[in-house]
RNA sequence: GGCCCGUUAGUUCAGUUGGUUAGAACGCUAGCCUGUCACGCUAGAGGUCGAGGGUUCGAGUCCCUUACGGGUCGCCA
């Protein structure tokens, strides 16, 4: 509700057919969407935040210099429309405004470089440059509400599960691990750099041996990393949240909760969401990904074994996977020209080619591969991808076990979207659980995947067992679990490591020192000296949820000044120069 | 850094096999119009075809280089 002044004492939220007075001069004000001059009698579609009403003038004196898009202030009368000029499109669309006074508050000197009722199909470089414009638009309008409903909504639902929101700096230290910071020069200190968090995971930590038993924020993260369509340059926001005394099935029931409150009242969809979990191993294989849509029916089988000391040499001794498209036979789109447009798409992803059979009615294969497979092989892939007749099934062989994965996923994807297989209305999440602790590094070595403080799972007798040569490093897990909804990641997160001792000795596993610990991770290594409690936490990327409850293609449509791909701010212009005295004094010179 | 796609009027786009003065829609300017609501009608302005080089009698169109934008791989604990 708006407090009336000089400017307008209502909004066309507040205007509808109650509103009706012959006697009562409203004041409004907003932009000018359209003007329609009949000679006689004008018309200007007059748009706030709220919507739309139409404002009638007799006298032409009061159009002069009213341009689209300039701010407007109109004090009239609102009179009810005769019933044949209803427009239902509009809210107001029963009334409209008798102009008695126009004053124009804030005049448009140039031509728009788009019409922001339109601006969504101009380029995105001329929308980011001209932002105030593109932010006009209705539907960004939208966005942007919703983006402050979603928000908000957040921060209650923590709330009432008793999480704390609080706030962690800014200004911090470059840490060792991860993405590439973004570093701050120090003036006070020669030669020294603050760095902006990509996380605020250690202090989120040190809340937990703080004594804070539940902490949340919506923290904004820093990274100096290119973009992507699902992916800002440089900054971005997480729902962050940390628990102590507590593991992976308490922060899994905090995050379903999020989750399905905010899609249960921010979406349509009918079906309440399921949380499936799938470990990455069986994801790996299952999906090729450890980011599977669900909502895409396919899956891979792994037929390596039924190949081996094949004579059909592309797949003998190799990795071999299958994906399985059901009543291929049938569908339509699946012509030729698909069969050959697969192909290509499997050549420009790095394959050497892409095979493929059909499933015959007596469940052979109508294809060359069909001949080097003996009775049993043949059933055993008729049962382990549950093939039926009319079925296709597509093969990738490859040496690696990874880019097998990986190539089959693609395909996996592909197959689905070409064929339109996957229901874009609807919403498929699923945890992924038990991550790797190590992976192998370019020489073969252990190095941290994923994230060094995240509890390996058998803790540290699983350790010393990898130490003694035991056990194998990469078969350890770790309970650091991801969240993916229709494929994309939303969130990740771990039951945290809070021994030193399996501190310091999962860090010795991957070649570093307990004074290397001590020099990276001081501080957490110092606060788990003094009674660090069990805790375990993760972080949902804000834009990317808005991404997918908006259905939106790119994060930058949830953004309300976000940089360009390039990391660039073509508006303002950052990053951008900086004068000679400003150097001096953080003692920087350019090279 | 690699790969793919793109760049023509303010905006969104078309432009055939290389061939006259590069077009359309919206926007803009001027005029007309008393009920429209994406108002309508008439007239007009607006172009270094991203840049540079090459092939050719002739290049928006073909070739090379380059810049910029988007996507993607690398990268993103």
């Amino acid at each position: 509700m708006i407090k009336p002044n000089k400017y307008r004492n209502c909004t066309t939220a507040m205007l509808d057919k109650n509103s009706i007075s012959s006697t009562e001069t409203v004041r409004i004000a907003g932009w000018v969407e359209t003007v329609r001059d009949h000679g006689g009698v004008m018309f200007i579609d007059l748009r706030d935040h709220y919507g739309t009403v139409q404002v009638v003038m007799q006298n032409e004196s009061l159009l002069e210099n009213v341009r689209r898009e300039s701010a407007l202030s109109i004090s009239g009368k609102v009179m009810g429309r005769d019933p044949e000029t209803y427009n239902p499109k509009i809210s107001t669309g029963e009334i409209e405004i008798v102009a008695e006074t126009l004053d124009i508050l804030g005049q448009v000197y140039e031509n728009l470089p788009f019409e922001p009722s339109s601006s969504r199909e101009s380029g995105e470089d001329v929308r980011l440059k001209y932002r105030f414009l593109d932010l006009r638009n209705k539907s960004m309008q939208d966005i942007m509400i919703l983006r402050s409903k979603v928000i908000s909504r957040m921060r209650e639902i923590m709330n009432g599960m008793d999480f704390l929101e609080m706030q962690t700096p800014i200004l911090s230290a470059s840490s060792p691990e991860g993405a590439r910071d973004f570093l701050i020069p120090s003036r006070k200190h020669h030669g020294k750099f603050y760095a902006l968090p990509q996380a605020p995971q250690i202090f989120k930590q040190l809340l937990m041996v703080s004594g804070f038993d539940r902490y949340y924020q919506i923290a904004p993260c820093f990274r100096d990393e290119d973009a992507r369509a699902d992916r800002t340059a440089g900054e971005f926001y997480q729902l962050d949240f940390e628990m102590a005394f507590a593991g992976q099935e308490d922060v899994f029931d905090a995050g379903e909760k999020v989750i399905s409150t905010i899609l249960g009242e921010f979406t349509d969809s009918e079906n309440a969401l399921q949380f499936p979990r799938i470990t990455f191993k069986e994801a790996m294989l299952k999906y090729g990904t450890d980011k599977p849509d669900l909502r895409n029916p396919l899956f891979i089988i792994d037929i390596s074994d039924l190949f081996k000391n094949s004579d059909f040499k592309p797949f003998a001794n190799k990795t071999v996977r299958a994906v399985r498209v059901p009543g291929m036979g049938d569908n339509p789109k699946a012509s030729k020209t698909f069969f050959k447009n697969m192909e290509e798409f499997a050549l420009s992803i790095g394959m050497k080619g892409l095979g493929y059979v059909k499933v015959d009615e007596n469940g052979g294969y109508l294809g060359p591969i069909d001949k080097f497979l003996s009775d049993e092989s043949r059933l055993a892939i008729g049962r382990r991808g549950e093939l039926q007749a009319g079925d296709v099934i597509y093969f990738i062989a490859e040496s690696d076990e990874g880019t097998a994965a990986k190539f089959a996923g693609q395909i996996r994807a592909e197959v689905a979207k070409r064929l339109e297989l996957i229901n874009e209305s609807d919403f498929k999440a699923c945890w992924i659980t038990d991550f790797p602790f190590y992976e192998r590094d370019e020489r073969g070595k252990p190095s941290f995947g994923h994230n060094p403080f995240s509890m390996p799972q058998g803790e540290l007798e699983a350790l010393k067992k990898v130490e003694s040569g035991e056990e194998e490093p990469f078969g350890m897990l770790a309970y650091q679990y991801d969240f993916v909804l229709n494929g994309v990641e939303l969130a990740s997160g771990a039951v945290r490591n809070h021994n030193p001792d399996i501190m310091v000795k999962a860090f010795e596993i991957a070649g570093f020192t307990k004074k290397d610990v001590k020099e990276k991770f001081g501080a957490l290594y110092s606060a788990f000296q003094f009674g660090a409690p069990p805790h375990a936490g993760m972080a949902f990327g804000v834009e990317r949820l808005l991404m997918i409850l908006l259905g939106e293609e790119n994060v930058r449509e949830t953004i309300a000044f976000p940089l360009n791909s390039n990391a660039q701010d073509v508006m303002l212009g950052a990053p951008g120069e900086v004068s000679e005295q400003q150097l001096r004094e953080t003692h920087i010179k350019i090279r």
